[in-house]
This record gives C-alpha cells, sequence and structure tokens, in this order.
DNA sequence: TAATTAGTTTGTTCAAACAACCAACTCACA
DNA sequence: TGTGAGTTGGTTGTTTGAACAAACTAATTA
C-alpha cells in the first residue's frame, strides 16, 4: 500500500488499464460489457477507450450479434494484432527454440535451431539473424516490441547469476539486446516462466492463486504463482529446490542433493553406469523401459517414487492449488504422472493436491517468457491479463 | 487488480486510510508532515484526518516543536491509546499465555494461566475469566475490540485443522467467542503469528519483503511473509515444512518426517531413550547440556547440523531476506544460533542469508496475533502497519 | 519587523457520474 | 410488410465532489 494511487490523474491513468485488460482478457468486448464489469458509467468507458484507441493498442472489429429482445448492436473491440510483434528465445541443450508472437499472444511462428556445443558467442549471431528474418516480415505498424530469454539457471535484477548448462561468458544479454533494437529484453528463470505459462495461457486455472510448478530437465527447479503472481524470491533464488539436503542423513551425507536422485541426468546416468557406462540420452531410456528393460524398470520405479516425495515436501512449503510437471522425460512416458500422483497420494493424509503434467513443456516457457515481456510492453505489470484465448497451441 | 479502486469515493476512502497509517506508523506526527510523505495537499490532509477523528481512532497530543528558522508549532497526531484494546491468547502446552494491548500495540498487560492437563473445555471457562477481569478495568472508550488465538496447528478460514497438541472437541472457538463478545475473533497458526511479529514489530526487519520464521516447538512450522504479506497457502497449510520427508532414502522410509528428527520433543525423547527412558523435560535437557553430558551434547549436535539442513531447504525454496528461529530450546542455549548459522553457512556455496534468534518467543506469538486482530479492528488489512514504536518489551 | 512554517478557508479544477439523447435492433400485431 | 413499442449500445452536455491551489490566519525564530 505504499505505492497507492491518490490523485485522480493516477486514478485515470489506473481505469484507463483496466479498460485494456478488460479488451484483452474478453476480447472480442462491447463499451457497454467493459462498464458493466468494472462498474464504470458507460460514458466513462467510452471516453477512457478513446485515449487507448489513440495508442494503437486496440480497434473495432466490427458489429456483434444484437440482444434477442431487441436493441442496437454492440461494436466489438479487441487488441490489435497487426500493432506489433515480441521474439521468445529458449536456451535448450540441443536447441535454441524461437517463439514469435503478437500484442495478444498468438503464436505467429515457431522454429528451432541447433546450438548443441555451442557457445553462447557463437549462439549470438544465429540470435541476431532470427531477429532480423523476423523484422524482414514488416507485417505489422509498429515491428519488434520486445524480447524474452528463459535462462536454465538462476536471474536476479534481469542478469543470469547462475548457469550450470551455458556458460555465460560475462555477456550481459539484456543490455546487448536492449542497446541493439531499443526494446525490452527481459530475462527468466525457466521454471518461472513455465508457472507463468500455467497462470496466463491456461484458461482452467483461472482462479487458482497459488500455483506450483516443477521443472526436471537437466536439474530440478520449481516456479511459484503466489496471490496470482509470480515469486522470484528475493534474489532470484526461490524455487531452487532441486538444491535441497537429506534431513536426518547423517553429517557425512552433507553434499548430496535432491537434483543429484532425481533429475533427468540423474537418472539416465544411473541407468548407463548400471549398463557398463553406455551412453545414453533421454529417447534410449524410454525405449528400454518400453521394452521392459529391468534396469531402466526399477530406475523410473525410485524416480517416480522420489518425484512424490518431492511432490510432497514442495507441497508441504508452498501449499499451492495445483502442481504442474514439466518434463521432457514424463512427457515422454505419460504413464509416469498417473504413477507419481498415487505414490504422492499414498504419502499424504488429509488434503491431496492435484498434479497434472504440462503438454509440450518448450511452448510452456516460451509462452510464459512472451506473457512476461507483454506485459512490460504494455506497461500492465500487476494487472491479470489472461492469454488463454489466444493460445492456439 | 480485480477489487482495484476505480471512483472517487474508494480513493477518498483509501486517503483516508492512507493517513490513518500514516498517524500509526510515525506517530506523533503533525498534518504537514503527513502531507509530505503522501504527496496529498496539505488542505486534503486536514479535511481527510477531520473524517478520522470523528471515528475516534486518533487525538492529538498538544504541539511539537517548531522549526528552527522560525514558523508555526505543529500539532502532533497520535493513536488514541484510550479507544479500546484487543485480548491475544497463546496455547502453550503448559500454560495459557494472555495480552492485553492498545490499538496503537502497547502491551497493557501479560500473564499465563497453568493449563497442564486440561482440556480445551476446561480452558475455555480461564479465557472468559480472562475476558471479563480485562473489563472491568475499563479505563477505555470503546473497551474490547477484537480477541485473537495462536494454534499450535494449522487454521483454515478461521477454524481449526488440525491440532496434534490439544484435541479441540469440535469447539468453534470462532464462533463461540464472537457470538459472546460481539467483537473480532481470529485464529492464526503460531508459526504464523511469529513471522507477523518480526515484520510488524521489528523496526530493522521494516524493509524486508521476504521473510522467513521457522518454530522449533514440540513441532516444526515456518511462518512465511512474502511482498510484505503473510502468505498462508491455499488451505492454511503453507510452512508446514516439518511434515518433509527425505528424498533418496528408499521406500521403506517413507514415513520419517523431518520432526520426527529435530523438534523439540524428538530431540528430547533420543536423550531420553538413551538414558533408560527416563522422563525429561527442556529444562533437564538444557542441563545436562551445560554439565556437558555426553549423550545430550552429541543429540544437540545433531540437532544443529539437521536445523542447518532445514534452514538450507526452506531458503533454497522460499529465498527470503532474513530467517529468524522461534525456539524455546535455542533461546535456552543461545550460543547454538551462531552453531546453526556456521553450519549453514558451510552448506552453501554463494548467498548466505542471515538468520537471527527471536527473543521472547511467547510475546512474538501473542504480539503477531494482536497485529493481526488489530489490521481488522481498523479495517487496514491491506495496509502496512508498523507496531515496532509501541513494542515496549 | 521580516522570514518561515503549520494549519484553515475559500474558490477552482477535472475525471467520473448522470441524464437525456440518438442509433439500431427485436418482436408483436395488424 | 409495415408500424410502433420496447430494448440495448453508445454519445453528448451537464453536474458533482474530492483533491488542489491560493490566499488567508496563527505562531514561531532571528
Amino acid at each position: 500500500m505504499a505505492n497507492a494511487i491518490r490523485n485522480r490523474m493516477q486514478l485515470h491513468q489506473q481505469n484507463i488499464q483496466s479498460v485494456l485488460a478488460q479488451v484483452f482478457n474478453h476480447q472480442p468486448i462491447s463499451r457497454i460489457e467493459i462498464s458493466r464489469n468494472l462498474a464504470l458509467n458507460k460514458s466513462t468507458v467510452s471516453s477512457l477507450y478513446k485515449d487507448l484507441k489513440e495508442l494503437g493498442y486496440v480497434e473495432e472489429l466490427g458489429e456483434g450479434e444484437a440482444s434477442n429482445v431487441g436493441g442496437r448492436k454492440p461494436v466489438l473491440l479487441a487488441i490489435n494484432r497487426r500493432y506489433g510483434y515480441t521474439l521468445n528465445f529458449d536456451f535448450g541443450y540441443r536447441h535454441l527454440h524461437i517463439m514469435q508472437n503478437n500484442l495478444s499472444g498468438d503464436i505467429l511462428s515457431y522454429s528451432q535451431v541447433n546450438v548443441k556445443n555451442l557457445t553462447l558467442n557463437q549462439i549470438l549471431p544465429l540470435i541476431d539473424e532470427q531477429i532480423e528474418k523476423a523484422a524482414k516480415m514488416g507485417n505489422t505498424s509498429h515491428g519488434l516490441l520486445g524480447i524474452s530469454f528463459a535462462i536454465h539457471g538462476t536471474v536476479d535484477r534481469n542478469q543470469v547469476t547462475y548457469s550450470p548448462f551455458l556458460i555465460m561468458d560475462d555477456v550481459d544479454l539484456a543490455k546487448r539486446f536492449t542497446e541493439k533494437y531499443q526494446v525490452p529484453v527481459l530475462l527468466e528463470n525457466e521454471a518461472n516462466a513455465a508457472v507463468v505459462y500455467e497462470r496466463d495461457f491456461n484458461a482452467s486455472n483461472e482462479h487458482l492463486n497459488n500455483i506450483l510448478t516443477i521443472s526436471v530437465h537437466r536439474g530440478i527447479g520449481a516456479g511459484l504463482i503466489i496471490n496470482q503472481s509470480l515469486y522470484r524470491g528475493t534474489h532470484g533464488e526461490a524455487g531452487e529446490i532441486g538444491r535441497s539436503l537429506q534431513v536426518g542423513a547423517g553429517a557425512d551425507n552433507n553434499t548430496k542433493k535432491v537434483e543429484d536422485y532425481c533429475s533427468e541426468d540423474a537418472i539416465i546416468n544411473q541407468i548407463s553406469e548400471a549398463k557398463d557406462n553406455i551412453p545414453l540420452n533421454r529417447q534410449d531410456v524410454v525405449e528400454l523401459y518400453q521394452q521392459g528393460d529391468e534396469v531402466t524398470s526399477r530406475a523410473i520405479a525410485t524416480f517416480v517414487e522420489n518425484m512424490a516425495k518431492i511432490i510432497v515436501n514442495t507441497t508441504n512449503s508452498f501449499d499451492p492449488d495445483a502442481v504442474f510437471l514439466n518434463s521432457p522425460l514424463i512427457e515422454s512416458l505419460p504413464e509416469l504422472t498417473s504413477r507419481i500422483e498415487t505414490a504422492y497420494q499414498a504419502m499424504v493424509p488429509s488434503i491431496s493436491i492435484p498434479i497434472k503434467l504440462t503438454k509440450n513443456s518448450h511452448y510452456a516457457t516460451l509462452l510464459g517468457g512472451c506473457a512476461l515481456v507483454t506485459r512490460q510492453v504494455l506497461d500492465m505489470e500487476d494487472f491479470k491479463l489472461n492469454f488463454a484465448a489466444q493460445a492456439n497451441v
């Protein structure tokens, strides 16, 4: 309540933003409906809308259906999909994922570029290439509006603070790209982007106040929505559950972390070791499991058990409305979700929190980044924006 | 942003509350200073203050010092300490703790009543007795304003949902006491009350956005301040870290919880068992430790190690600005705090979060309850209120 | 006395509310 | 099929009221 609005100018500004949020969340929508939703007089809404239209963010789509008891047809308003676009990147282990979205969150394009064994400095020109490619299409009035990067590590104040899988070479991504393209550039932890995706792109999550996603990739991390907003922690390290230690294990075992037991890398290594260190990747493990391989099926059973415990521990800490699992491995073996849920339910006495699998986790991360940077572009950071209608995945 | 203020009436109401918050947090304060702090015109502040004065919450204390370059003396405003009082209870294992506070959070009285081996239905008349005793003093204009109860268990929607140490006998505390005394009655988990104490009563915590308290009593629980407000979880079960399981321990060890290793009860039992089951209490353990008893000092060393791990795990999850320990056992053996901090720092690679001990943890719980119910009385739930100046403990 | 600061009084401002209007539709009924 | 009553969406011109600004009073220092 420190930076609350206090005078009429601020109130006016906020009301303009509220109207924009209404257009965003309920497009196509008429002025009269906005007036009812916001409990503002219809003439007030008309006047506020006029200001928004001058900014170019919104447009009229034409007339809608009249009420079935008569009356004038409403004019339907919507976000201007030809205003501009954001570019959203995800640094995967093998591929750089790229998504282009308009101001409303629609996917304009998706592609991936092979970056295996490349250094960051080798990847940067590939990103420039993508940005220029998008600029050449030139089918919007304002072009590139913002850029987001999903980082498989921790981020604080728009800087990468820890990146175990990609050496950063002292590159300041935000600085480099803002200076070069003169648009907002946003860095966000991959699990955080994923949980923003669940909040903003999943219509069925609209009424959830507290959401937890658990990302199982090369490491393990959690993303947290608390009271409808992303919780990053004081140093951007909230949700780093993979670094948890075993309580009660004795002082000799102080270094074994959760992600040493059940990250994707850990599972693959376990199986590989049991098989005379033959090199394996995720696809190999999936095939071994489907062939009924003894070693693999035991490793997966342990993984299921440990995942259930991780869910018990994190839900005991956060008590969310729902838990989402974000894991390419589980996605490849969908039955694991219900096995994990069963194991979890056996461990908790009373309240059991629903566990769901996020499909197409790469899209989730990119769309989460899109939602975050779009808010920044529109200066709507504190508003609830529903991108769900636009997610034609 | 769903329940944002939109019209001038709501704005006016909020501004009245902002002025009240200023008086509360900076008393004694003049109108002109409030005007500067809130960036509101001084005539506006004067007018808003007039409304507040009619409610009786505030009063004029007399004149302050004039500026040293000349000018009229300011009139100092403050919270009306004779408006009324709240009564705040804490159900301890041995004692019922009772505190009476005025609207500003000053401690008017503190006492404890022996309730060992009493059932809740035997305790209730003792509470009534305390309430009547306070009423007889009758030195305020509005008398009893609100009641809070700190619960050593979980609370959801003002109902006790889990109470391992005191059988609730289906008593609805909130219902019973609101109906009987016609004031707001608030139930809150003890760790949650403790963390509210840290936020509201500790001046040095004023700028902390995220605070974590770990309560070690008969069980282990955490209290969470996130973005300056109490986070209770969807079902009031956030911070139930005592129920966490060991990841990687094998399926045979699914039931051992964190609090089975290092609650106060667990430590005492460990030592007791090693000594042919002689019955021990906390004071006995403290004395054994101070006498250098071998068994006890080994048990405490393990406790220190496990506490450090618990702190690692919870800070990995929440990434707070600071951690406060709330434990009568640690309070009795103050050197443990630094031992725990040292062990913790040895376990974390980079960012190390300060660990502090909450002194007089019973007071903390009661004052936290006071802060919560006082907000409710004043209808100032969403405002930052600083009770620190008043805590003359 | 002049300069300065606190607080009040009085009149102004402007964004939201209101009231009256126009526009455009449905539906019943002739 | 044509008309008019009823309904709904949106605009226009006026009113309202909380915050503001300026001019005031009050009380201080130097």
